[in-house]
DNA sequence: CATAAAACTGCAAGCGCTTGCATTTTTGTT
DNA sequence: AACAAAAATGCAAGCGCTTGCAGTTTTATG
């Protein structure tokens, strides 16, 4: 005997064809369901699946077609809410359209993010997702023109690429221009990687937001994390130890929120009493929040379902022109006029 | 010509083999590594893969040997923290050991539980790690024999199966303990699904706790929501309105404390001087909670990690015996000794 | 040194499916 | 009814890899 599987007892598609009285091309032909088959065999091949409960073998059809019918989706964080809504709108749409999906940190360590696109390659995916800065620029260019790409929240040109990219400037503007309407003056920006494009958006925004009431940019108000809690916390702490004073905090998104609510809350400095506080993403916890956080809504499973979109229609060679849903200022409850006293 | 993929220019097996002048076999060997190849051989191989930057079809691969080096992971709701956490230990764990995973979220609208299997079985992954109450016991029940199942918080039994649980009674009942200590006799529980073993266990902690102390059980203060912030302020809601009236409150998970604080901030009702609140599982979201939530501390990460451990040992037929870390009870500032006013 | 045992190596047969091509059947037209 | 065109079918050759078996080389032993 030679080198076979381990069967298994899987039913195969020449069962099927045998119980049918077909040829297997037939049965193939009736499962892709690209060329007609005869009514007649039709109903026999569907009987004979369904009695022989029938399950296609992936792994041959991919090796026979060269398509797997997988995409990878490449993240920075699965456990995170932020990547934890776009997979899920992905996983989701993708799968609707008969696609698997393998979902890939990118974080660990020890695995280069080359690495990842790697395996991914070897797993024969038809495409793949890179969600945000999971992959840098460099690392991305790479692949160009390898294999099927769309990147949310990157920009990126070439062939067979589709980039997801909403405008933080002018509404990170309008957050801040909220505060400014609402009497702030001294206004704290508390961002992340000082590179990274989203960050620069917005600190672009609120200077823009800035500038245009006339008010100075402090570099004092300026600290930076690294857009998770923890990060948040310390650069509020960094600030307020420093000396620097503000009435209201713009954060560049809602984890770099959660940890600034917890520091001034360790201080005593309440919210929004003594100081408003806005974020960005809305995610799950930020309406959660003691008191509920206005922030900038940005609906990120939607954001993966849509790349799942581009995606399916990249693979299927139409054209896909739908753009991410505009990004929406939400007011709720950290953010109130400055009163003229203490801090 | 016949049915052969597009190429794509890959670099194949037999690529590597004749430009390391040997035969395929011994490449796959050296690769599979099961085998011994002569070192002579060895390092033309590896030079010859270096230089071709080969990378194994894993379609074929699994074909042939009937192993796919794929595991799923069956999910209720990736984008939430608390599967999100299990999802991301063990997709890390799993890919440490050379393995790819397949997550998938149930939840799908209008997916069966068993599509999920089923699409995971087509998939011809060699096991599958259920996280939770994902698949429902009599679901499970149907795969159970016919593929190596790794359930985390749920029993179950049979060849080719590992579950991991952890004893929710007793950390409950310490939980309801430290409350009671605290001078608490009117302590609300909120739950979710009432057959829900997990909330079975914790109101069974709760009871015992309450029997320990010679405090009755009062029907009253026991609300049930659906583990979800949404499902904990509502429940709050009814009881609150309904006139209940209790100065601690135990959540059976972090997602129901989160929601019962909203609602208790929406009715001006101060954590913890008017009522304590304790959590369970310590998603990241509790100890950024105002004020920080005392909870129950259950490594969810770690827990992954260790299902994917248990998949890896089953499907290379080692034994299994390690158990998740104990729970642990956190306290944090959230609870506090009752004040004899108000309420 | 001869010879048996052990260690390598190559051959070639699949794994279950897709698909180009040739063949057969059906359909449409005069 | 006859014939061309169109539609449906079957054949069989792979897709890239693993692996039993048999042949070859190496190593150990007497």
């Amino acid at each position: 005997m030679t080198g076979q599987a381990p069967s298994k007892g899987a039913v195969t598609l020449e069962d099927v064809a045998e119980q049918a009285g077909v040829s297997t091309s037939s049965v193939s032909r009736y499962l892709s369901g690209k060329v007609r088959v005869s009514d007649k065999r039709g109903v026999r091949i569907a009987a004979a699946i369904a009695q022989l409960n029938y399950q296609p073998n992936t792994a041959a059809r991919t090796l026979a077609s060269g398509r797997s019918a997988t995409v990878g989706v490449l993240t920075q964080d699965i456990a995170s809410s932020f990547y934890g809504e776009l997979v899920k709108g992905a996983e989701d749409e993708l799968s609707a359209s008969g696609y698997t999906c393998i979902i890939t940190s990118v974080e660990r360590k020890g695995f280069s993010e080359c690495a990842c696109m790697d395996v991914l390659l070897g797993r024969q995916v038809d495409g793949v997702i890179v969600m945000g800065h999971a992959l840098s620029p460099r690392a991305l260019s790479e692949y160009v023109g390898r294999i099927p790409l769309v990147v949310i929240g990157q920009k990126l040109k070439g062939p067979q690429c589709i980039s997801l990219m909403n405008d933080y400037v002018a509404i990170s503007a309008e957050a801040t221009r909220h505060l400014i309407e609402l009497g702030h003056t001294r206004i704290a920006f508390v961002g992340g990687l000082p590179k990274h494009s989203n960050v620069i958006a917005r600190l672009k925004g609120y200077r823009q937001a800035l500038q245009a009431a006339g008010l100075p940019f402090d570099e004092d108000l300026i600290e930076h994390g690294d857009m998770l809690a923890s990060g948040g916390a310390r650069a509020v702490a960094r600030m307020l130890d420093r000396g620097s004073r503000f009435t209201a905090l713009f954060a560049a998104n809602d984890e770099n929120a959660l940890g600034a609510r917890l520091e001034l809350y360790r201080r005593g400095i309440a919210v929004p009493d003594d100081v408003s506080l806005v974020g960005f993403d809305d995610l799950p916890a930020a309406s959660l929040m003691i008191p509920p956080l206005t922030t900038v809504r940005q609906p990120m499973v939607e954001g993966g379902r849509l790349a799942a979109q581009a995606m399916v229609a990249l693979l299927s060679g139409k054209v896909f022109d739908v753009s991410l849903s505009p990004l929406q200022f939400i007011q709720r409850e950290s953010t109130a006029p400055p009163r003229t006293s203490k801090l």
